[in-house]
DNA sequence: CTGGAATTCGAACGTTAGTTTGAAAAATGA
DNA sequence: TCATTTTTCAAACTAACGTTCGAATTCCAG
């Protein structure tokens, strides 16, 4: 066995990852995003076998981050309160509105793909059985305890609906007539007017 | 003045609303579009000068077409309650699921911009002054009487997240988990379901 | 060293995108 | 009718896309 170069593949998932984030999967050309990691025109389909390749690793390393993430926080989402457990779920997801950080570009990522899931997408959640839902599913059902599972995802579709909105269109929300600074502060506040609205919504009964 | 034949251009703008709505500006070819108006290739550029100026001419009569509508029922809407307005609104806004008709393209091609604003949608806004928000925003404004500007809007995007995300996801709720069959009653019950969260959350003490 | 495998590189390929072209056809007004 | 304009048409053009290719280079175990 040959140990492969692992830098041209680091560089290449790193550029990739923050050019799908910005911009969704159909729009980022793989010229792109060899321009950004400075690595050569062929590396990817070298690396990866091809575009779709390459946003497959990209999407898998987001579900393992994404689920860690979760997993390390899940028992504590269980100790807290239903409306604190939702309130964190909010604030998490309107997380890249503010930070550039890993973590913020996987929800990006994942947020194209509720606009209009590619087929890469369909077929990883499929394998891997990872629903991204699962945990919205969990805690609107702390909501809504006697509700089977049709309304649970209309519900958990809901929920993830009214934070999506707010980070696709954050480049909306700096300008006239929202003019929001956002800022640690802004978002801190943005994020507490939706769960508390969202909770609002939920914890009446049906 | 000569007097064009009007037929190439209505059968281009038929089928270019039709593949918009469905697919989205980028994702739609003008030779897809050609082919459906089954009219010439070049026919695009000819009467449009181009992909783009056909699309800001389907924009165009999309928003007069909805502003229209809402005109139309603007007088009712006052006469509502704020709960039974809301709950028009969120009708209408979920009504794409169901029908086929014009009004339900119209909304559909708003939400496809609503993820992505396109430049043309940008300036036609910025130039027609007819903001597609201005409803969404006076609506909840009657919630939140002495709310300012930026939380209005907040509040309106946040509300339009809500049903644009079911709309989007019309083929994610035909399938398991949610498995909704997407009839009249279905479509009606969830918009009874949504207006209802929605009423709650901005009904309660800011 | 050194020979074979792994990796990089520049160039090209085939396809599809939107647009342009110039001639043919149709429509128009005097 | 006829000269002029408007509209259609098939074909080609330029640019960008993802991908492939073979030679050049780098790497590493023997």
């Amino acid at each position: 066995m040959t140990r492969p170069s692992e830098i041209t593949r680091e560089r290449l998932l790193n550029a990739a990852e923050r050019l799908f984030a910005d911009r969704g999967y159909e729009a980022t050309s793989v010229r792109a995003i060899v321009a950004k990691a400075r690595v050569n025109q062929a590396a990817i389909n070298y690396h990866f076998a091809g575009k779709e390749g390459l946003y497959r690793e990209v999407l898998r390393i987001g579900f393992r981050a994404l689920t860690e993430h979760q997993l390390g926080h899940a028992e504590e989402a269980k100790a807290m309160s239903r409306e604190k457990a939702l309130g964190e779920f909010v604030r998490h997801q309107l997380r890249p509105l503010l930070a550039r950080d890993d973590l913020s570009r996987h929800i990006r990522i994942f947020n194209w793909e509720a606009v209009r899931p590619t087929a890469v997408f369909r077929k990883l959640v499929s394998e891997e059985a990872v629903p991204f839902m699962g945990l919205a599913i969990d805690l609107v059902g702390r909501f809504m305890p006697k509700a089977d599972q049709p309304p649970l995802t209309v519900a958990a579709i809901w929920l993830i609906g009214q934070c999506s909105v707010f980070v696709r269109n954050r480049e909306h929300l700096a300008v006239p007539p929202a003019l929001l600074v956002l800022d640690e502060a802004a978002v801190e506040r943005l994020a507490g007017l939706v769960s508390r609205w969202a909770v609002a919504g939920l914890a009446q009964p049906a």
